[in-house]
DNA sequence: TTGAAAGCGCTAACAT
DNA sequence: ATGTTAGCGCTTTCAA
């Protein structure tokens, strides 16, 4: 194998100086057809043009048309800044996400937004990089639009945060977490059973050297809850936790090399190695493989999260898949359906791959 | 090596019947505190309450107290809606991405998201699979949300979505790619050079038998112009494409894998492979590791976007960095900026790593 | 420095 | 089936 050689990570960016103008469009033109133009080009009242637009009260096939050709020759565009101010519910969801890099919640995401497109809402979002601070200010910023509900991950929040939340009448999802009490709806699972089965599994698989390789778990409180209830089930178990190593930095396959590579320089004799998840999970794999150690049989490597990745490994990674997609989609199924409280406990599957 | 099990994927969620009940908050309570009722309580007129809300025009510092007190303790979240709409501009910014599955476009909204909250901007987004006809769909939902900005992901657009942005009157941002006309604001990178310099590479490092591995290139319109400027390039030095594998879903992984043994089982005799990217690499690298192909004597293996993941191989991966989160902040910072017409060239660079 | 009042563009009664 | 009108909660002149 060929040493790895370091490279660089992408260079944060400063704003370049202006470059060429190739541009087809007049700058800053604007144009504002109303919905008061379109009623007068009609021949019909405001109200009308209203009803025709939504679909919504009655009116006859020919004020239909009529309103129709209006809107395409005027080429109108609804505005739903107003039409939200005047009508009671808004349709914006917004999601308030630790991360964007954490595959996880592009996941999430992605399930929500097919929901919400097909049944007219709109999803706004903005990232809190796990700190509480900022959730509670991006949580304020986002209520500011009065969004029909709120997406959080988890249950850890700041007193402020739960006070604002109760406060502002809107729905709030917690997703990807079960072990708490919930606001409102809950969506996901538990990551205290996660850490449990994983532990479980390794043990019954006879490993008893068993070793951690984690990211920061202050900031990332589920991997926190997996790792606490990882390590309980080895210790009663009879082969508590070995030795850890613990990232400060965000997960990443880069972290779970590094991570396992400092793990057995100080440890040499582990027999498995549970990591915060696949990014990490993959960081080790690599190791292994630069390093000629043999998996499982040297060495065992356990994941969390099941990515697709994990299945194209020449040998399939043994994780935790959860069900990230489908918390997206749940919760926004949920919200549109407008839901009474509940939690939703959507499970997980553990994968017996081949390195464990 | 263990042969490769093959796993099934997260599957599609149907709604769940309902759960346990665990809530700590009354079901739906409206509460709304205006700027009027802060107006009352503090004694004084909304406009001022506005004024110092917004630290616009002038008022006592002794007013000031008094109206902050009195938002305090009525715990007053001021509404965005009726802002905007009272107001002349909004700020939202809407991204209209073709996935979220494809980590270009997280890492796009993460650069752009970080600058867009720090200027108190929102970010708002919908996914259009790639579908020219949805982005249409989609680009009309969010113009009428009335946004500052809309990003879209390159040039391609339908007629009917080129027509509704220009009569929007708002900031139009095509993204990462430069191979055309922009409408208003365009910042990324050429895609062609990307293919160009690719082959380029290769063929210097003395390859003369290459193929191709890809995903969708009619829906992913920069992945075809890299491909198309990459086999010119290698027919011009002489030796053209062998042998391509296009497969008909989304980039990743297993796509990447299966990929590659295809067109190793049509085409035996390549001596290197260019995939769409990284993703689709890193499954071909692991076919190899699976196949016992030695890499790169005896198949050398090339992406494309220079994720991180790359850097962690034991063989760092040789590709092409693009810098997205880059593309996202500057994208971001010219709406800010509210910056002339203009293309921004961020460029790219050729990682020399070790599979090629 | 402050307040009164006129909208922003729409929806939702209420008439007709 | 359709028009009239009164707001939605704020910002923004314009006076005071």
């Amino acid at each position: 194998m060929v040493a790895a050689r370091r490279l660089p990570a992408e260079m944060p960016a400063a704003i370049p100086k202006e470059l060429g103008f190739k541009h087809t469009m007049d700058f800053k033109q604007q144009v504002t057809v109303t919905l008061a133009e379109v009623a007068e080009a009609a021949g019909v009242g405001e109200s009308t043009v209203s009803r025709v637009l939504r679909n919504h009260g009655s009116f006859s096939g020919k004020t239909r048309e009529r309103v129709m050709a209006a809107v395409e020759r005027l080429g109108y565009v609804p505005n739903r800044i107003a039409g939200t101010l005047a009508s009671t519910g808004s349709r914006l969801v917004a999601f308030v996400i630790p991360s964007l890099s954490n595959i996880v919640f592009p996941d999430v995401l992605r399930g929500a937004s097919a929901v919400l497109e097909e049944n007219r809402y709109q999803a706004v979002f903005s990232v809190t990089d796990y700190d509480p601070g900022k959730e509670e200010a991006l949580a304020a910023a986002m209520l500011a639009w009065r969004p029909a509900a709120v997406m959080l991950a988890g249950y850890e929040h700041t007193e402020g945060t739960v006070k604002m939340l109760r406060a502002s009448g809107c729905r709030v999802l917690e997703l990807l977490d079960l072990d708490g009490d919930a606001l409102d709806i809950a969506v996901g699972f538990s990551n205290r059973a996660a850490g449990r089965e994983s532990a479980a599994f390794l043990l019954k698989r006879g490993y008893r050297r068993i070793g951690y390789v984690g990211h920061d778990l202050n900031r990332d409180t589920r991997a926190g809850k997996r790792f606490s209830s990882f390590c309980e089930t080895l210790a009663a178990g009879g082969a508590p936790l070995v030795a850890r190593e613990i990232l400060a930095g965000a997960s990443s396959v880069e972290n779970g090399r590094l991570g396992l590579e400092r793990l057995l320089a100080r440890t040499r004799d582990l027999d498995a190695v549970y990591f915060s998840n696949d990014d990490m999970a993959l960081g080790g794999y690599f190791h292994c493989l630069a390093e000629g150690i043999a998996i499982p049989s040297r060495l065992a490597i356990f994941g969390y999260n099941g990515l697709d990745i994990g299945r194209a490994m020449p040998q399939p990674l043994s994780t935790i898949r959860t069900p990230r997609v489908a918390t997206g989609q749940i919760a926004a199924q949920l919200v549109v359906a407008d839901a009474p409280p509940q939690a939703v406990d959507l499970g997980f599957e553990l994968i017996d791959g081949a390195t464990a």
